[in-house]
RNA sequence: GGGGCUGUAGCUCAGUUGGUUAGAGCAGAGGACUCAUAAUCCUUUUGUCGUGGGUUCAAGCCCCACCGGCCCUACCA
């Protein structure tokens, strides 16, 4: 029996839980789910990320105490889990004093190194306020391409990068004043002196082999950077014990909440702490998301090396979720909080689906909703829990056969999948796991229809052989469930209780099930109804905030880009209605010399064609000629205005011949 | 700018250390069945494996370049 501990990324204490999030919930329950089913000693640890300046910005706003947030976050967060099934076997928080302890033991550890130095920084410094701005809470102009409003670390613009120092005319976003450079201490590690411990560890089979190759190349190809830990006062944190008016930076305290939170179980149900995170006979497992490898894979590591704790035995790292092909986005209702899913949707669903994507690959995976009720509908409900549907209450009265029927081998080959599924699912690689079931039960399915166990109980002689048609069925629907458990816990219950047993272990897929009563069938579990989905979705959309300032310019341009841009001077020699248009112009143009366009313009509704008989415009001449439905038209004509009646085309003054380039 | 990953049928993806006519599921088409939540079963269509070079007896797999997509780029939580 292996001990394992299991963590998931820690969430931060800011915001609710979202349909992204839980692509690494679902992943880590799931994998953990697996471990105990194959009776491994496997405990899951979380906690809620507390500290840091977002906390204290947000606290500030609703005029309440950080704790006060922090406390009713953390009871929504974990609302939110244990409704899609998350099974933690301890909830934390960062904000604990078993968390503090194991920080200040890291710490001193830290210190007696010697990997401790103090720098000073510059950094703004809000006057009103009396504190540092974290990069976050500074806008500024770019120094580089002098775009305005952009943050404090990189330009949204041109993509430099910069310090908050560099911005021009910098604003705090907490006061709207005008911050100035202070100068202040920081305490910094010196994780270089792990250098060489580093590039093993990380080469070493423990990471996803496209982050080691990342870490190499990124950061371990030359010397490592000083790693900033403090934040002066005030900060929402743990005051460095031995730094007074310092604080811990929220990334030193995070992953302590993993040994912390432990720590807290431990003391909670009286298990031996030591043999969980300083014993080489515990395996530790953190999953956790691409854009948060370098905290784990480098300074966590770290850490845990100099303070004798347990190195990660792996970390597996996934992708982000997109939906429908794109960033999930609140104005497109795609930004699905865990809460609203739960309000119209069942949680097995998105469990099943997750697992069908989630490979053991760091790539993002796509919840395409129109396959999401596709999927899971062809696959759990017509493949899967249609076998017990189909056959149930056909056996109801009789139970299932004395002895297992022969089968054709369909039993055995099942069972004899139960190794590769497993390595599957060890692997994380759950989309080869639910392929490799889902076939299984492809195999199923055909073998009921040979047998066709409704011709059978028309005849009262072949009693025993429905029977044992059923009994077949039921086997091989008990064991896809029991394979299926980790990702849907409710199904294999609903099999347990179906069939009248206990819930199942992973090795019982290799003993048929026989003489036991078959209780009344019910439906394990509902089609997905589109129209919920679409509720969801709906539900989810919120309006689309105004713009920030009324003038939203486009993105800025070079004079390059510019003149690529023809412009010309151009007479209306002919406007014409087209009946059959609802928006369009027929426009006839004179670029001098004879030359003319024909072009179709969508400013009917503000101008008639006899209003611009004669007069000069400005066209885009060099405009790629598009198809319309009326005729191919050969430019466009510049106006100003919303649309509608408000359509302003615009006119050279007096003197301009047409022709005439416009620069 | 630097770096990581990625590009295979309409869609989602498999393709192990390079080896014979490139696979699956879904969708599409045709048929069967009616026990089942319009579920199931049978048959079947579809690919210049991003582009261009190279290595090799042999390349979707190896090398180079280019094009497209996603992501990271450390005082961001």
């Amino acid at each position: 029996m292996r001990r394992i501990l299991v963590t998931s990324a820690l969430p931060y204490a800011n915001g609710p839980i979202h349909l992204g999030h839980l692509v690494e919930y679902l992943q880590t329950d799931i994998w953990t789910r697996f471990q105990k089913l194959r009776g491994n000693n496997a405990i899951y640890i979380c906690a809620d990320d507390t500290h840091g300046t977002a906390i204290t910005i947000r606290a500030n706003q609703e005029g309440r105490t950080e704790e006060e947030v922090i406390a009713e976050m953390s009871a929504a967060h974990q609302r939110d889990f244990s409704g899609f099934g998350i099974d933690f076997t301890h909830y934390g928080s960062t904000n604990s004093e078993p968390c503090r302890e194991v920080c200040e033991e890291i710490w001193a550890a830290l210190r007696a190194k010697g990997m401790v130095i103090e720098k000073d920084v510059e950094q703004l410094f809000d006057i009103e306020k009396g504190q540092f701005l974290a990069d976050r809470f500074v806008r500024g102009t770019c120094p580089n391409c002098k775009k305005n409003d952009q943050p404090g670390d990189n330009c949204g613009s041109c993509g430099q990068t910069y310090t908050p120092a560099e911005l021009i005319d910098p604003i705090s976003t907490l006061s709207g004043t005008k911050p100035e450079i202070r100068t202040a201490k920081h305490l910094f590690v010196q994780i270089e002196q792990l250098h060489h411990f580093l590039d093993e560890w990380t080469q070493s089979g423990t990471l996803p082999k496209e982050s080691a190759n990342y870490l190499k190349n990124y950061f371990l190809h030359e010397p490592l950077r000083d790693w900033d830990i403090s934040r002066p006062a005030p900060y929402f944190g743990f005051e460095i014990p031995d730094s007074p008016g310092n604080y811990w930076y929220v990334w030193f305290d995070a992953p302590v909440g993993y040994i912390g939170t432990t720590k807290e179980w431990c003391d909670r149900e009286g298990e031996d702490f030591t043999s969980w995170w300083k014993s080489p006979d515990t395996e530790i497992h953190h999953f956790i998301g691409k854009d948060i490898q370098y905290f784990h894979t480098l300074f966590w590591p770290a850490m845990l090396n100099a303070s004798g704790y347990t190195l990660p035995t792996k970390v597996h790292i996934h992708g982000f979720l997109t939906v429908d092909g794109e960033k999930m986005s609140k104005s497109k209702g795609t930004f699905v909080k865990a809460e609203t899913y739960l309000k119209h949707l069942d949680p097995a669903y998105l469990r099943y689906f997750y697992a069908s994507k989630l490979s053991a690959k760091i790539t993002d995976i796509d919840m395409n909703l129109e396959e999401f009720a596709m999927k899971v509908n062809a696959d759990l409900i017509g493949k899967v829990v249609n076998l017990a549907s189909r056959t149930a209450r056909f056996v109801k009265d009789v139970g299932l056969s004395e002895t297992y029927p022969e089968d054709d081998g369909l039993f055995a080959a099942a069972a004899g999948a139960s190794d590769e599924i497993a390595a599957a699912y060890e692997a994380g690689d759950f989309a080869r796991a639910t392929r490799i079931i889902l076939a299984l039960a492809d195999k199923a399915n055909p073998f009921v229809e040979m047998r066709a166990p409704w011709e059978l109980k028309k005849n009262p002689e072949k009693a025993q052989e429905l029977q044992d048609v059923c009994t077949i069925a039921l086997n091989l629907f008990r064991q896809l469930s029991i394979y299926l458990a980790p990702v849907l816990p409710g199904l294999a219950e609903g099999a347990a209780a179906l069939l009248g047993t206990e819930p199942a272990k992973w090795d019982d897929v290799k003993t048929p099930l026989t003489g036991s009563p078959v209780n009344k069938f019910k439906h394990l579990m509902q089609r997905v109804d589109p129209a919920k989905v679409t509720k969801m979705i709906e539900e989810s959309r919120e309006e689309a905030p105004a713009p920030k300032s009324s003038l939203d310019l486009a993105p800025e341009i070079t004079f390059d880009d510019f003149s690529k841009i023809d412009l010309r001077v151009a007479e209306v020699i002919k406007a014409e209605h087209i009946p059959e248009a609802d928006k369009l112009l027929k426009l006839t143009l004179g670029l001098g010399e004879g030359e003319t366009r024909n072009v179709f313009a969508g400013i009917k509704s503000a101008y008639k064609p006899e209003d611009l008989n004669g007069r000069l415009v400005v066209m885009v001449a060099n405009l790629a000629p598009r198809k319309m439905k009326f005729g191919i038209s050969e430019g466009m004509v510049i106006a100003a205005g919303p649309g509608k009646d408000e359509i302003y085309v615009l006119s050279p003054d007096s003197g301009a011949k047409p022709g005439q380039r416009v620069s």
